[in-house]
DNA sequence: GACGGTAGGTGTACGATGTACACCATGTCA
DNA sequence: TGACATGGTGTACATCGTACACCTACCGTC
């Protein structure tokens, strides 16, 4: 009669509970750790309890992606197109950036949800309205590619140095020996030169600085009138 | 004693064949159809046995994309860095056109491998041999991103359109009517102008629109004597 | 007031996966 | 001859996603 009571006492699940649970798990324990069993339990419930709200465990992550995708500021209007785009993928940076695991479920997606259509959709209006040909903003869209979610994948991360300062120095050396154009921009891009690899990295930085080659190009192209040829074959942007 | 007779015919296995064989049961069956099991499999041996010759299945991946990157053309000599860099980057591109689970694989290794740091260390020093400065290369690696593998992730791929011409014309005025903008610009941008959500949509293309504009903004920034602030809080590319 | 349908939760069971651990066969060198 | 390294085997286990059958509570209709 208890887990009847209990049962009772609790409020029937809903999809979106299940969705907040998730991130809720993610955020807590890494995307590694979330199964259905764990988010099963975590929620006072049976793994087969979920099936109820999603059709398996990828409609689960595509749930979860649109509940971060909620979370992205709306455009801020009557600003010019460049300063509101910018605005806003910055904004979607924090969004990710209050969820680590986010990136990486947006990678794996292979189909694009009504709520994540929606924020595409938005984006491209804000070039277009910034008087953005369809074609130019056509590869725009693309060149930004995973940026207009405000991440870009730091492929392949520096080990951490290890803790033992002799151990570190020695890795150091052993390092510039072999990479040695590697070390070079490390130690030039970190803040503190001496500290091995430099995990001085500045992420905000580094993806400001790509978003805005990347806008700044996307202007001086517009400025020109820039649109593809018909044949498309070889060409080139001309800068 | 047929068994022995086939262990003892059956050449040793080695890291080598082993990555090897991963590779091609990749290419062939996907990336999620290659487990321990398959592959152990595909090789005429024990599941365990690939275990003397990888720690896990971590470090097959690792040494699946270090044959990939093995793969990339080194650079040609005496040639301006742009052309060198760009010829190297499509290089590296062909080279995950032919595995096309290498990408995603590459998206989710946490460590480089030597090669890999190898074939970072020589892109690097490309830059550096153009003339760039440390500073402003370290930020342009970091601009390239995945782009110096050769791919950008394809967030959110739209899905194939049904065959039947009668679904798919209301599915393209249903389309049309909730994510205009992405309609407008998605026929824009594909060759056939009817076809609904546009699948004409040249890849190769796209990525060296986005290549050039990278590289056209890099190219500008060197001119110009590009370095980063002292504070670097607030610093702008100022195109 | 009986009844059928639906929404939500349960319990059991299955196949696949990565891999720990103990073991065995072979070849090499002291 | 014997120690040892190298490579392959066999068994076993925990964990995962999820199919399937079932139960229960509720709600609208006759």
């Amino acid at each position: 009669m208890t887990e009847r009571a209990e049962t009772l006492r609790r409020a029937p699940l809903n999809r979106d509970r299940v969705l907040r649970a998730a991130v809720a798990l993610a955020d807590d324990a890494g995307i590694e750790a979330l199964s259905m069993r764990k988010l099963a339990q975590e929620l006072g419930v049976v793994p087969m309890a979920l099936y109820k709200h999603v059709a398996n465990k990828e409609e689960l992550l595509d749930g979860m992606v649109d509940v971060i995708v909620g979370e992205i500021d709306p455009p801020i209007h009557g600003a010019e197109w460049k300063d509101a785009i910018r605005r806003r993928i910055l904004s979607a940076r924090q969004a990710l950036l209050r969820h680590r695991w986010a990136s990486h479920v947006i990678e794996s997606r292979t189909q694009a949800s009504p709520v994540v259509l929606d924020y595409m959709n938005s984006v491209i209006g804000m070039f277009l309205a910034g008087g953005f040909s369809a074609d130019l903003t056509h590869h725009v869209m693309h060149a930004l590619g995973s940026r207009m979610w405000g991440f870009t994948q730091e492929v392949f991360p520096t080990p951490p140095p290890p803790a033992d300062p002799d151990a570190q120095a020695a890795m150091f050396r052993q390092l510039a020996a072999r990479y040695p154009h590697i070390i070079e921009i490390a130690t030039a891009g970190s803040h503190d030169e001496g500290s091995a690899v430099g995990r001085g990295c500045d992420d905000q930085f580094e993806f400001e600085f790509a978003l805005d080659v990347l806008l700044d190009g996307f202007e001086r192209l517009h400025r020109q009138g820039w649109h593809s040829t018909g044949s498309r074959n070889g060409t080139r942007t001309a800068g």
